[in-house]
This record gives C-alpha cells, sequence and structure tokens, in this order.
DNA sequence: CTACATGCAAAGAGTTTGCATCCGC
DNA sequence: GCGGATGCAAACTCTTTGCATGTAG
C-alpha cells in the first residue's frame, strides 16, 4: 500500500495523522523492507530529531495491530514492513548471509489452501519468513 | 529424540551431561511441547530447587545451537521442543484460543522442494510454525 | 585433577509506562 | 476545545556476563 492510504486508514480507523507517524512509515518504505526498531528510529531522527524511542514503539505496535505494517521475527530481531493489502509475497532469509530473497505468494499458496481444507486453520502470516541457506551459502555449511 | 539419546549426543559433542542439563531436557519433554524458559525453570525448579536461572539460559543456547532442541518464537515468546532428528512435523498456532495442531511434515514437504528448485534455497526451519485461526475462533474474526 | 559447568548477583539491552504537555481534527 | 498523541525519564522484564566455586569425566 503507498503512503496515502496508509494514512487514509490511519484516519478511517479513528486515529490521527501525526508528523511522527508519517515520518515512521517513510522510514519504513525508505528501507525497502524488514526494518528494525533501531533502524527506523535513526532513519526518523535523520529526517527530524524530535521524535522519542517511546513513540516508535507505541506507533509499531498500532500499526501492526491494525495491519498497516507486517511484524516479523527474523533471528531475534522485530522487523517491519509496510503492508500491501493482499498476501502477495514471502520471505527467504539466509541464516549464513542474512541474503533476504522475496517469493511470489503462488509457491506458498497451494500449500495454505491444503491446509485449509485439511484442518480449517486458516494460517494469517501472510507475510511468512523462511529462515534456511540460499544457494552460495549451501555448499559451505558449517 | 529420546532422552537418553541426547545424552549420548551432548557426550559426543564433547560437553557434559550434568544434573541441571538432564533436568532441563526431563522438562521440555514432559511439557509435550513448546515450553518457554518460564515453564522450563519452574518445572525445574519443582524437581530440583537448586538450579539457577543463568543456567536454564545457558543449556538452552546451547542445546539449541547443536540442534538436541528446536527453538521457536511464537507471539513474542521463545519456545522450546526436544528436536526429533528429521523433520517431521510442523504447528499451526491458533492466535486467539492458542491452540497448537501438529501437522504432518508432508503438508509443507512440497512447497520446500519447489522452493528449492527454483530458488536454490535450502529452508531450515525443519520445524515451522505457521499463526492463523482454528477452525473454531475462525468465525468469530476480532 | 583439570577444564567445563554452575550459582550468584550485578549489569545490560530492549521495551513499556505514568504523567504533564501538545496538537490534529 | 477536546481527546488522542507525544516526550521524557523512570521502571520493568528478559537475558547476559564476570567471577569464584563445584564437579563430571
Amino acid at each position: 500500500m503507498a503512503i496515502l492510504d496508509l494514512e487514509g486508514r490511519i484516519r478511517e480507523l479513528g486515529f490521527r495523522v501525526t508528523p511522527q507517524r508519517q515520518l515512521i512509515l517513510e522510514a519504513i518504505e525508505a528501507a525497502g523492507e524488514h526494518s528494525t526498531v533501531e533502524e527506523i528510529f535513526k532513519r526518523v531522527k535523520e529526517k527530524s530529531s524530535a521524535i522519542s524511542q517511546a513513540t516508535v514503539y507505541r506507533t509499531l505496535e498500532l500499526f501492526s495491530k491494525h495491519n498497516l505494517i507486517y511484524a516479523n521475527e527474523i533471528s531475534g530481531n522485530k522487523v517491519y514492513e509496510l503492508a500491501s493489502g493482499e498476501p502477495d509475497h514471502h520471505h527467504l532469509v539466509c541464516q549464513k548471509c542474512w541474503y533476504d530473497m522475496k517469493i511470489d505468494h503462488g509457491m506458498v499458496q497451494e500449500m495454505l489452501e491444503n491446509i485449509d481444507q485439511e484442518y480449517r486453520f486458516l494460517v494469517q502470516s501472510e507475510h511468512l519468513v523462511l529462515l534456511g541457506l540460499c544457494g552460495h551459502c549451501r555448499p559451505a555449511v558449517d
């Protein structure tokens, strides 16, 4: 979703669009993907020194609770990414070089459908992160 | 893997089998699955009051590093389970009632093979945890 | 007997919270 | 103007670490 849409969603949900919230959205977008709290805070500070850590934490919680952003966990670190509305891609993250490869939802969709049929369970991780080893690091497993 | 095998593995790896380590393995096994640090510590304390938190943390890190136990993250909480050697099952965890359903590796295997073929990426999460909504909680999405 | 493992308590990192002030709508 | 949002600093939780002591092999 574009930032303007996200701001609209914030208003729709009855929350206010503040400069801090805009900066946080921009910071997450600028990172491309998978920003840590630290990166977001740093990026926001560069643009406007007036923001507190507390606001960053409160905002990220609010946004992820209302699905404006996706929250994930990569090896102990919480990471955030702008939500795209529909499940559209997932991630393969190499545990060795931390390369982050996007994969299409199609690769996963069939499995989710099977799980739904068989177990009546609706997987909500629109945005899966699968850890493993990429092509480069694979031969050199330690 | 049975506890005796795990103790063997500990020795093979050049580490010592201490009463604390045995108690921790037993505590994880007794829980059935997905124990938090807190639960493990509590259970171990019930059997033998003489163990420190530090030892629990150090031991869990050691064991998961050497794949004697699986470490996962469920909604911000680290959870542990005895490793089974081969990938054999995965989990569907309901975000509403926290019901934890095991699913067979077969449900996932095909996807992992496709990912391998297409991206040369070897998913290492032998033990996936997929969050979502179970059959009961699904109609009552909030 | 020796190096690894443990306990304890202190330190550290990351995150949350209370309250006065501020400002979007 | 009102109620939600923010900043600040203190508090809190979870986890890690240093060092002296204990103990498995």
